[in-house]
RNA sequence: GGGCAGUUAGCUCAAUUGGUAGAGCAAUUCGUUUACACCGAAUAGGUUACAGGUUCGAGUCCUGUACUGCCCACCA
């Protein structure tokens, strides 16, 4: 037995990392097939499946240090599962990002050769992206080995791999036909820098200044009868009065009109004199008419003081009064407070107007007044809502108000809304539907309760920004630059009564940062209320945990809130949606504003009705899939299909449990598939179960191919007539009407056993007329048993051929497809099921952790959980961790654009890969962020030499032992056993004692037995902790003991046991009970260390592989420390 | 406006769910003793943001306050 010797110190990583990665990558260690081979030999047979899909990172750019730290922990997850015996499954993969790469494509690989978007066409462009990014996802990867990732590189896929574009399509078209997609006419969030519609989670909120204008809508006629109200107004003026009002409020105040640096308010409930100097001051604000009365009063800060009559001949008076009036009769205010002083005009305060000014006629007309920071949508307002329990407009809602408007007379309909804030502004709001976000939530709940009498919206603004048709002459202005000129143009016309400075929110777009107009648009959406019922459900049962636990509560508020999900981008990068239209399709608003779709100049109401039409319909990219359905105990019975499956991709596998002869498995596999049309492929057992499918439900299917699992003429056959197959295969005879052409194919004859054939057979044998006997002598008499596997491969073959003529005849037919692409997240949404399936490896699913930044919570894990259950009714994941973002050195969130950025090769290659693991891990725990750290880097880098060094010490002692001690030491290592034992010095509490003490302390102790119980008790410990996914607190709890209690304390106690020299270099001679003892410390010595590199290893796998590698095989389970097996402790 | 998280040593962060507040780095002192100076031995550093409460016992649970960060949202 030969022990090779560490070189010295300090340790070099960037020495050992690199060929430690190249021992790992060509022994294939990574691969579960490897793993199923190591772990056999060493006597597990069946070993339990451990999954992680690795987060696919964007493929457009260089990997920065927060994109690779989720690898640190994936990485312990996948390889303390091996340690533990498990057969892991780690894939990785890349995502093509669709909007993101395709500005980052345009921007720093076009523009920079001068060329744009419109140099290419579509097919060109896409083309030269795809290689462009097949050379950039390289570099990711190669970040991804270089770190110790173990997953299995050479299952890299991408996410435009045509394997994962058959998940995708297959999706879309199950989703197509539940029902579950649709092309609607809907608000969307249009962002004019990607020229797209995005979904609310990419859009941001940016808090701008801007301004509250308080538009007019007059009552027709009522500028003329201003007199009438006014005349009603009784007077009191008996007594002078300071207003003083109780106030509540102190934001809201700042939304109204300021005038002449005054705040003015309407109150009513007291009485001036009419020369009385008098202070107004208050806070509220409230239009206030009871028999005629109004008032008005000033915040604190803004006195108005001067006489009645000065007070009511200002300007702004004089418009607040005649303009934020009423439409009907006496409207009271509810929310006089106490103590409010109110100023009662009298009917004096009239004016005759000239009968030609119209503006001034519009300014002073009764009329509403609303407050809206966003002038130009006036144009598409279709309605007037009220708070419901606003009493000053009880008498208003429902019903239709003629109105001068700035855009003309209209009539608009006043409708209730429990939305509405009544004290906000002045209680109404403008509706419209087709250019806010909020606005359409109250036209949809109104128009589903009000069937008879819907609302509408109005489209006025079109995807380039601009006031369309419908807006008269402000028709070509921009809704955002030309907003004051349209605000200035209506308040010359009187529309627009007065304006304030107020903050407003603004929605922007998170890619562009350009600001989100809301527009009518018919985009592609996912109804979502079918999707997140079960998702939520498997977040409250626990179905799935995450962690930290307090984000399963934000998931589930997130889904419960979540509204329909739009899939459609205006971009070229990425999976273009499979409906293909009888012509170009259009989008036109009309005269009324609506939004009205066209396919080839015909008009149509919606998708549904285009389909029913022939104008209109789902098909898939022109790649053969047929549905290929297992027999009896699948998938394993069915692994010819992994030879179909590798010539055609697309080819859809349907996955059972064990098949019992109800089916019942079956139905539940056959429910989550869309049989429309398909080649179906069905074997032994799945014959039956799919003809009674088909029939049950009534399905048109193409072809269908169906492989007998025995012969009638074998010798099994007279048992096998009376089951399976045989058995449940009657209804054949009935299939016919339902497709186009079925095969059986059970020999290696070239004659099929026609449909024809079977009805004879079943009629025959239910008559009675022939045995099964003699009909296979008639038959089947030259049939071998084996199923005929080229002949499959040639019916194949021939529909793929038929199927693919089909396909392409579409563009000569005038077909032309949808232009946008899927959202990148329709797809990533389905990345566990569109790895695994694209490797044959959906036995690997439910995947056990998956492991990515708390930040996309919402974009991500959500859409996996939704589509994950909705596709194979179990969750894609039984574990979430969630870490939390690295920062930059700075503390600041890392960004290109804050020059903070790391990269991670610059790290490793002063740190080395394992200290960068740890600064990644140890003392971190989920969801929480932290900062790149170079002195945590350092303290790491400083523990890799520390245990460079002990195992220097260790396997010197070891190697300066005699081959007949070192014989001795193997057969104590395999009699020691690691258990806590409880009436011993427990050493890990000894670490704050003075090193003087516990040597006192362990006087005539066994410092072996302490030691191993001491290991047994951090075994015990890091157990749980992982299975409370806090691996930091395990990476910290090892790293601590290793260090103060296994080099500290027991190294340093054991040294006099164990030298074979002293100080002057004389040998020691021992008691033969010394000696024994030095044999049994080097042997505790040894496994102990053992453990500790095990333990360890998850954490910094480089070092303890090279250390391992040094360990004689005589003394170790396995060669590579990767299937070393690392026991959970038991008592 | 709502929700969530956080506030602990000079700095960066832990504390296994209520049981003596810890680590790394920095600081001070000592020490080059057959693994290690990328080391060892020792020292100092805290009213756990604040104010109450429950408890034998609170960093941890409850109430409130003040900051910080994140997410969500229909105040037009």
């Amino acid at each position: 037995m030969k022990i090779k010797q560490l070189a010295d110190g300090p340790y070099d990583p960037n020495k050992t990392e690199t060929n430690i990665l190249e021992y790992w990558l060509e022994n294939s260690f990574y691969k579960p097939e490897t793993a199923q081979e190591i772990l056999g030999k060493q006597g597990i047979k069946n070993p339990n499946k451990f999954t992680i899909i690795n987060p696919p990172p964007n493929a457009y750019a260089k990997p920065h240090m927060g994109n690779v730290s989720g690898y640190a922990y994936q990485d312990v997850f996948g390889r303390r599962a091996r340690m533990l015996g498990k057969k892991v499954l780690m894939f990785p993969g890349k995502d093509h990002a669709a909007q993101q790469a395709e500005i980052v494509y345009i921007r720093d690989v076009l523009a920079p050769q001068g060329k744009s978007k419109d140099d290419f066409t579509r097919d060109e462009f896409y083309a030269e992206a795809y290689s462009y990014f097949n050379k950039i996802m390289k570099i990711a990867q190669d970040d991804e080995k270089r770190i110790g990732l173990s997953s299995d590189f050479d299952r890299d896929l991408f996410t435009l791999d045509p394997r994962v574009a058959a998940t995708v399509y297959n999706t879309f078209s199950k989703m197509w036909s539940d029902s579950i997609v649709y092309k609607g006419v809907r608000i969307v969030n249009w962002s004019p820098g990607l020229n797209s519609a995005v979904a609310d989670i990419d859009t941001e909120r940016k808090e701008i200044d801007s301004h509250m204008y308080y538009i007019k809508y007059a009552l027709p006629e009522s500028a003329k009868g201003v007199h009438e109200n006014i005349k009603k107004i009784s007077t009191d003026l008996t007594s002078s009065y300071t207003a003083k009002v109780v106030q509540k409020n102190k934001i809201k105040n700042t939304y109204l009109a300021k005038v002449n640096n005054n705040y003015i308010y309407f109150y009513s409930t007291s009485t001036f004199k009419e020369n009385d100097e008098i202070n107004l001051i208050n806070i509220g604000w409230s239009v206030f008419l009871k028999g005629s009365v109004c008032a008005v009063a000033v915040t604190e800060e803004n006195k108005i003081t001067g006489t009645i009559s000065e007070i009511k001949n200002s300007e702004i008076f004089k418009a607040i009064f005649n303009s934020v009036n009423v439409y009907d009769k006496n409207i009271v205010s509810n929310q006089i407070p106490n103590g409010s002083a109110f100023l009662i005009l009298e009917d004096e305060f009239t004016q005759e107007l000239n009968e030609d000014d119209k503006n001034l006629q519009n300014k002073y007309a009764k009329g509403f007044i609303i407050g809206t920071v966003r002038p130009e949508t006036v144009f598409g307002d279709t309605a007037i809502a009220v708070n419901p329990n606003d009493e000053r407009f009880l008498d208003m809602i429902e019903q239709k108000i003629k109105l001068n408007s700035a855009y003309g007379e209209i009539e608009l309909l006043v409708i209730a809304d429990p939305g509405v804030d009544k004290e906000f502004g002045t209680g109404l709001l403008k509706l419209t539907p087709a250019h806010s976000a909020t606005d359409y939530e109250i036209y949809l709940r109104y128009n589903n309760s009000n069937e008879t009498r819907p609302i509408n919206y109005k489209n006025v603004i079109g995807k380039d920004s601009k006031l369309n048709h419908l807006c008269g002459k402000y028709e070509g202005m921009h809704a955002e630059d030309d907003r004051d000129n349209i605000a200035n143009s209506m308040e010359d016309e009187g529309f627009v009564v007065f304006k304030e400075k107020a903050k407003s929110n603004i929605v922007i777009c998170e890619r562009t940062k350009t600001i989100i107009q809301p527009i009518m648009s018919s985009q592609w959406f996912i109804d979502t209320d079918k999707l997140k019922l079960p998702a939520l459900d498997a977040v409250e049962k626990e179905d799935v945990k995450i962690y930290p636990e307090y984000m399963t509560k934000k998931l589930g508020v997130w889904l419960k809130n979540l509204r329909d999900w739009p899939i459609s981008r205006s971009i070229w990068w990425g999976y273009r949606i499979p409906v293909w239209y009888k012509g170009e399709i259009t989008e036109n608003t009309d005269a009324n504003g609506n939004i009205v779709l066209s396919i080839g100049g015909q008009e149509i109401k919606n998708l549904p009705e285009a389909v029913e039409k022939g104008l209109a319909k789902l098909s898939l990219p022109s790649e053969f899939n047929p549905i290929l359905i297992p027999g009896r105990f699948a998938p394993e019975n069915a692994n010819f299909y992994a030879e179909i499956k590798k010539k055609y991709p697309w080819a859809e596998q349907i996955y059972t449990g064990e098949i019992d002869q109800t089916f019942a498995d079956y139905e539940k596999a056959f429910a989550k598939t869309n049989f429309e049309n398909r080649v179906v492929v069905a074997h032994s057992l799945g014959a039956p179960a799919i003809i009674d499918y088909i029939l049950d439900k009534k399905i048109k299917i193409k072809s269908l191919i169906l492989i007998a699992p025995s012969n009638p003429d074998s010798a099994n056959f007279n048992s096998d007539k009376d089951r399976g197959f045989w058995k449940n295969i009657e209804r054949i005879s009935d299939i016919a009407n339902f497709c186009e052409n079925v095969t059986v194919i059970y020999s290696d004859n070239d004659e099929h056993f026609s449909v024809q054939n079977f009805k004879d057979f079943i009629q025959k044998l239910g008559e009675g007329v022939v045995s099964v006997e003699e009909l296979n002598k008639a038959h089947f008499a030259t049939r071998k048993y084996s199923y005929h596997s080229e002949e499959l491969a040639n019916l194949l073959a021939k529909y793929e051929s038929v199927y693919k003529a089909e396909k392409e005849s579409l563009e000569k037919d005038g077909w032309v497809q949808d232009n946008d692409v899927f959202d990148t997240w329709f797809s990533s949404g389905q990345w566990p099921i569109a790895t695994l399936t694209a490797e044959g490896l959906m036995d690997y699913y439910p995947t056990d952790v998956m492991e990515t930044g708390y930040d996309i919570l919402e974009l991500w894990i959500s859409r996996m959980l939704m589509l994950g259950l909705y596709l194979t009714g179990e969750v894609p994941f039984k574990n979430v961790y969630l870490h939390g973002l690295i920062k930059g050195e700075d503390g600041q969130k890392m960004s290109k654009s804050k020059g903070n950025l790391v990269y991670t090769e610059d790290i490793i290659s002063e740190y080395g890969a394992d200290a960068l693991r740890m600064m990644y891990i140890v003392g971190n725990k989920a969801g929480a962020g932290y900062k790149v750290d170079r002195q945590k880097l350092k303290g790491y880098r400083n523990f890799l030499n520390k245990i460079w060094n002990v195992s220097r010490f260790t396997l010197s002692n070891l190697g300066g032992s005699s081959e007949s001690d070192l014989e001795k030491i193997k057969i104590k290592v395999a009699e020691i056993k690691i258990r806590i034992s409880p009436e011993e010095i427990k050493l890990e509490e000894l670490q704050t004692v003075a090193k003087i003490k516990i040597t006192e302390l362990l006087e005539g102790k066994d410092i072996n037995l302490i030691m191993q119980s001491s290991v047994a008790t951090l075994l015990k410990n890091v157990d749980e902790h992982f299975t409370n996914f806090r691996i930091g607190m395990a990476a910290e709890e090892i790293y601590m003991h290793f260090w103060h209690v296994f080099a500290d304390i027991y190294i340093e106690q054991i040294k006099s046991k164990i030298f074979l020299t002293d100080r002057e270099g004389n040998p020691i001679q021992r008691t033969e009970g010394e000696t024994q003892e030095r044999i049994d410390t080097l042997a505790t010595l040894l496994v102990i260390f053992q453990k500790y590199l095990q333990l360890l290893h998850p954490f910094i796998p480089f070092l303890t592989e090279e250390i391992w590698q040094h360990i004689p095989s005589e003394l170790k389970d396995s060669e590579t420390i990767m299937y070393s097996q690392l026991a959970t402790y038991r008592e």
